[in-house]
DNA sequence: GTCTATAGCTAGATAGAC
DNA sequence: GTCTATCTAGCTATAGAC
């Protein structure tokens, strides 16, 4: 076999980029290629399902790394609660860059992505729930109130990358992120 | 002069529903002719700016709702604080119906739409966090507080508007409002 | 596996008749 | 003011050489 030029995961990780920072009818392939450094063909012989195929690789990667680096340190029960709850946050500020980056799931909640994508984007927020939820129980609180909390998280969490975007204002993610987390230890 | 077959303001809300379902790269000249009811050439003939122009429009008449039927409430210092956050918030959901509705803000917030709209953007973004800084401070609340109090609520808000859409789940859109609603009336 | 070249279509935008 | 017809540029996608 030639060898790829491109190593399937960095492909993926510039389709990210792509991806989240133009939403799914946003991202035109010239663009895809250009970022990634193939030509369109190149990108089609990888991605036989062509653009459509190409998001569907960047939510399963962005969906295993966030299963990976949160959702599985959150529901780790032979952790403290307060240093899984500190590490997920962590990881959390890595995935969006401090507030840079976009969140794939909001991206792809417009036009042709929306319908394209609905399944993905609302199984990919309840694990996000579900998350959370399960921390909020490790800190002791009802089954009701775990989830009423782990729903105002992801609110905060993707209300913030918004804001964060259109002030231009890091701080805001940070701050939001400092409150989820004194809310949790302070519950 | 010849009458127009269809009103400014029938225009615009029409532009509103394409640009903020769709987003500024994903609404196209077709569907905002379609559901305007007008030929593409028409619309260029009202909008000599093109899709720009359309977009500017739209911003323009969302802004002035929000500025009338929002802010000028919150604002109002006639008023007692409870009710003009009750009436405020009943027009929020007025301008979302009931979360179904995107912001446009969001919407704009990728791709080209956010190099276009950058100043618009996080001018209507400051102009939310404003309003509800005043009326935080109606409540009693200091400077500093009031201001943190009000970029969490437009987070709130706007990560609301996310979540609701991507789970297909208008109570939590509901839940948020009351959440805020009692926050400041418990402050 | 990557490339050049291009098909087929739709995008945003315009000319000119009425 | 609205329309039909059309332009150019960009789009997604494919064929076929290497």
């Amino acid at each position: 076999m030639r060898p790829q030029k491109v190593l399937d995961k960095e492909i993926v990780t510039k389709l990210v980029e792509v991806f989240r920072s133009n939403g799914y009818d946003g991202a035109s392939l010239s663009e895809l290629a250009e970022k990634t450094g193939l030509k369109k063909a190149s990108l089609y012989h990888r991605f036989p399902e062509g653009k459509q195929g190409m998001a569907v690789a960047v939510l399963n990667y962005l969906g295993e790394w966030a299963e990976e680096n949160v959702f599985n340190i959150l529901n780790d029960e032979t952790i403290p609660p307060a240093q899984r709850l500190l590490r997920g946050l962590d990881n959390i500020r890595v995935l969006y860059s401090d507030g840079k980056n976009a969140c794939v799931l909001r991206a792809f909640s417009l036009g042709s992505g929306l319908e394209l994508f609905e399944n993905q984007i609302k199984n990919g927020m309840t694990q996000w729930i579900d998350a959370f939820k399960t921390i909020g129980k490790s800190f002791g609180l009802s089954e009701g109130k775990a989830q009423k909390y782990a729903v105002r998280t992801l609110v905060e969490l993707q209300g913030s990358l918004v804001v964060t975007k259109g002030l231009n204002d890091l701080s805001i993610f940070d701050q939001t992120l400092k409150d989820i987390e004194s809310k949790y230890l302070n519950k």
